[in-house]
DNA sequence: GAATAACCAACTATCTCAGTCAAGTATATA
DNA sequence: TATATACTTGACTGAGATAGTTGGTTATTC
């Protein structure tokens, strides 16, 4: 089971993604200023949220990304399956030969826990974050530290 | 969040020390032989297990480990927390200082999903394992494969 | 005192993550 | 058409963790 920094900044650029769907195409540029996330690595990401489907990109100047669907037709599984290579708990897999070409004792431990997770994932789409006050708020604050960069300047240097 | 190998090994000698409780100490050798994971690793894993409590040891020939507690008193995510540091999915460890100091926009997703996985893991004890039906079916095989011909005898004759 | 098995501490090899660098290619606008 | 903008690709790197090894030392039993 795989579930890190990377799927983390997945599911967090998309959320900005959605947050600002109505400014037309987002660059990746853009995202990397306000969520802090090296531009190169968001570049491998949506790489392959492309490749699966869940952005589409538009060139040239003025560019950048869209989701390829509506934020409550996009949930978080599938972002993070779509940047690691699955949320399965089991090292097999699922195909039971963990052990030797046998089943490992707790096989069906870990294919619980995978069903689990992934459930949960599942069922939780962009829409429902967007809609949340917390993100809300923490949205607001980035977009504001993003108009105003004499600002920011001064917030970074009260931070040290 | 991690839960790789490292886990699913601790969890699986565990159950396998619960299902020969009745055998007085396991060494960790035939735990190894009959999980097929290497001795000194699980060195390694046990001597964690046994600094949280989850396990005694008994030095000498004849010696090894038996569970600290009944198995209906030991639950799967304390032995993941013992060889693990954690099992929570946030970067910032509940800290809220995962982008520069503010909280990143999807804090509150991480800490959900956390709590959901502890509390899957939490509600499992290695006494529900032990009652699991096809986890006695592959401990049948893994001890049926471990007593070579001759050895039967002595095994079956120290169990009366 | 020999065998057994827990305990301990380095050490190594490998892998993945996270990020960098340096090329490209496509496209809208002037 | 020229050019700036922005996406695309691939190779590369350092850090850190996992998984496993080696070589001991203690403690206990026969």
């Amino acid at each position: 089971m795989r579930l890190t920094t990377k799927g983390r900044y997945a599911v967090t650029a998309m959320l900005d993604l959605a947050l600002h769907a109505d400014r037309g195409p987002i660059s990746l540029a853009d995202i990397s200023k306000r969520q802090g996330i090296s531009l190169s690595y968001l570049e491998q990401l949506f790489s392959r949220l492309r490749q699966s489907g869940l952005v589409s990109s538009v060139r040239g100047p003025g560019g950048g990304y869209r989701l390829a669907r509506t934020g409550d037709d996009i949930y978080v599984a599938q972002i993070v399956d779509a940047v690691n290579e699955s949320v399965d708990a089991t090292s097999c897999g699922g195909n039971s030969d963990c052990a030797g070409g046998e089943q490992c004792l707790t096989h069906y431990l870990w294919c619980d826990l995978s069903e689990q997770i992934h459930g949960f994932l599942s069922g939780i789409s962009l829409a429902h974050l967007v809609a949340r006050a917390e993100v809300q708020e923490v949205a607001r604050r980035q977009d504001m530290r993003e108009a105003a960069p004499e600002e920011k300047v001064a917030v970074i240097g009260s931070l040290q």
